[in-house]
DNA sequence: TTTAATTTGAACCGAACGGTTTAGTTTGTC
DNA sequence: GACAAACTAAACCGTTCGGTTCAAATTAAA
């Protein structure tokens, strides 16, 4: 079984990547700009941010922030693509290849609900929806960084365990975003609109429960090896 | 089987609502402020919109538009309720509790993704993940209106057929959020990210059938009646 | 035609916006 | 201790923001 302690590195506070203006500086400033930059984008998006109030919330001068980041439209692309490389490393591992096939898949459920449901989570998924039509390219990179590797690596895995005979799948693609999908159920809109906090791992564990099955209702074998 | 042509009802083109600042003006300028007030919130976001912008696009000068809304904020909501009101008018229908069971649910499940993929669908969905931090109504308001409608509405069906003995379900509330939530497979996210453009019929249909035949797989029974 | 109610464009307000500049201070290195 | 680099606060730029005001123009009923 899959313990709910090690799942804690998906939904980890931040510390931004070594991006800067000219390629990898000291980059000590320029990291508490990037702190400071995603604190106050992720809570007020980008329209809603200014840019004093970034340069006072990384602890820096306006005057130094303009001197890493040409203007606000890149510190933001910036932030962003962060934010992306960040989540497609914590979210690469989220399976266990070499786990029995029930438990692989309810360990892989269980840190995706986790993970969707988190306030970090939902803090990406909300600006990448928010500003993906303003930044075309923040929503690609976002699907790519997310959704993307989770569907590579979940079609990786099924397509092992077809060639295994553990499961029956004609279309690997659609089975692994039908279980990134019932992932979502029961809890995901819920959390995004409002209508409830952060689930408790009860709650979690129902839900990854129920995706598990219902997945493998349909693509497990019977019974017999 | 369910034609795609009734679907255009749910995605049809926007005549906003009757509301206004004491209660149900004449309302004709009223209504062309809250048309062009829709049209640049949805594009441009909350604070992404000026007031300027809108007045313009409602085709009325800002003195009119300060005349009938006490401010932005409330504009903004008055517009939003009008959609989320559009919305469950639009979606309250999306299954027909008459026809046959796999009938039923994969014309719920072509309309729901089609409504899902549609611009306007997007479009309401994008804004209100976007503000529902800003406005905590206006989230709930959406899922009240959207989700919350589509899942009552199938646990209602859902419990008729399985007093039928046509399903067999546990927890029907599980059950119409998990239908939901594969409705949602393989189109929606790409949509929402700008992976793809809109979906064609045909990759509808085929969201649409797998994501029934995954929920027959778990809650159908068996063969005979 | 008189009267009252709306609507209009335009000017205007203080505040905040993104972005630049400057003069001066801290910092690390040799 | 000297020196260059990085950093700072603060003033400043022109523009735009949300919101108000007002005289003139338009409308619609009487």
């Amino acid at each position: 079984m899959t313990s709910l302690t090690e799942l804690q590195s998906v939904t980890d506070p931040v510390t931004p990547a070594e991006t800067c203006l000219e390629g990898s500086d000291k980059g000590r400033k320029c990291d508490q700009v990037l702190a400071g930059a995603r604190r106050v984008f992720m809570e007020k998006g980008y329209e809603g941010a200014s840019v004093d109030e970034i340069a006072k919330a990384a602890g820096v001068s306006k005057a130094t922030l303009y001197n890493h980041f040409t203007d606000k439209r890149f510190l933001f692309i910036e932030v962003m693509k962060a934010e992306c490389d960040r989540q497609s490393e914590g979210i690469k591992d989220i399976i266990n290849p070499n786990a029995p096939l029930e438990e692989a898949l309810l360990g892989a459920a269980m840190r995706f609900v986790t993970f969707k449901t988190s306030t970090l989570g939902q803090e990406i998924f909300r600006i990448c929806v928010a500003e993906s039509m303003r930044f075309p390219d923040i929503g690609r990179s976002f699907y790519d960084s997310g959704p993307g590797v989770i569907t590579a690596c979940m079609v990786n895995f099924l397509e092992e365990r077809c060639q295994k005979g553990e499961l029956d799948i004609d279309d690997c693609e659609m089975a692994a975003s039908q279980f990134g999908a019932l992932c979502k159920a029961s809890l995901f809109d819920k959390r995004t609109f409002g209508v409830i906090g952060l689930p408790s791992a009860a709650d979690i564990a129902i839900t990854a429960e129920e995706a598990v099955r219902t997945f493998l209702a349909r693509y497990g074998v019977p019974k017999g090896a």
